[in-house]
DNA sequence: TGACCTATATACCGATCGGTATGGAAACAA
DNA sequence: TTGTTTCCATACCGATCGGTATATAGGTCA
């Protein structure tokens, strides 16, 4: 199942074959639609597994004790799990909602409603954050939440890319320095 | 030619089938062949036409006055261009080179280059920034390239996932309130 | 040993992929 | 009118796509 999301991780929803896929699961066709349903299903169960083994950080990173902690424990978890040296780079969110055919978008949908998912938790952290003085006034929580999202999948985008960890550590460190509040 | 930039740019490279082109551009498969060569070389060329149609607003954006002018005219030009209501959402360098089979991987080196060079005339902007005094001394240029690309991309990704435009243009807004200088 | 049952592996399905050969209509010269 | 040339649309190529039917191998019980 974890050599599943490799695959699917490296290659998007649509790049992933199920002749590369059965090859590095090590079982044939017949097995994985008898275990698994079809190639969707299985990459809906795919996207469980990163969710919970991967994105895990993400739930941590939001009990940081000011919204600078948050910022900093996403980006620098992110950056961890996208270059790390023993799974693709990039994010798999990322690499499977953009581009793809017509008959992806179901998976697309998929992935958006996840991301909006975790888009608002984090909005609502932010909220608590200004209540709590962590925040500029000025500061409106949603359209911060945004901006942070964005560095994350540009980030995505680089570490994808090929864009080395000490480039991106640099970045990260370029983020913080100009983020507003505690 | 043009109809041919819109599918590749909906699509990505590996997603555009020739059907899809052929269909858009109203000619048929033989006729593309012996106009564009293959796939791969149409592509470019609809790379070429990108650049001179849609990203002409990098050169511009780099003559401001100031580093944050500069940035500023980089933002909402690719926003312009990545929620134009009559081409696709979205970036068509990173649409294309995320995800895909083994096989694209030439045409990712492709745009990567193309990506390098670009980052590298920035970089220079901003290294000029710093000596005009437009920029503190604590930051460095290539970081803040990185950066302000990274913010980029990951724009094109929100407007690839179809976040709507006045969401985008808070994302500048903020991104702008927190540029260091002038 | 022999009947049965499960489970995997090979071979195959129609559709589509990128790419090409062929046939037939239009244009031209004599 | 006839022969020739050009050009494009249809039909086709092998390969691969996601998905499945059939056949064979191995284990269980009598």
């Amino acid at each position: 199942m974890s050599a599943a999301l490799q695959v699917f991780w490296r290659r998007g929803y649509e790049g992933a074959s199920l002749a590369e896929l059965t090859e590095a699961m090590g079982i044939t066709k017949p097995s994985l639609y008898a275990c698994f349903g079809n190639k969707e299903s299985l990459f809906r169960k795919a996207l469980d597994l990163y969710e919970r083994d991967k994105l895990c950080y993400v739930k941590s990173a939001l009990e940081a004790p000011t919204s600078r902690g948050v910022a900093e424990r996403l980006l620098r978890g992110s950056l961890a799990i996208q270059t790390n040296s023993t799974d693709p780079k990039g994010c798999m969110g990322v690499i499977s909602s953009v581009g793809g055919t017509a008959h992806s978008e179901c998976i697309r949908d998929e992935i958006l409603a996840r991301r909006t998912s975790s888009d608002r938790a984090l909005i609502e952290r932010l909220e608590r954050a200004r209540v709590e003085g962590d925040l500029p006034d000025h500061i409106e929580p949603p359209a911060l939440a945004c901006y942070l999202s964005t560095v994350m999948q540009g980030m995505a985008v680089q570490a994808g890319a090929g864009v080395p960890v000490d480039r991106l550590e640099a970045l990260i460190d370029t983020t913080l320095t100009m983020w507003p509040g505690r």
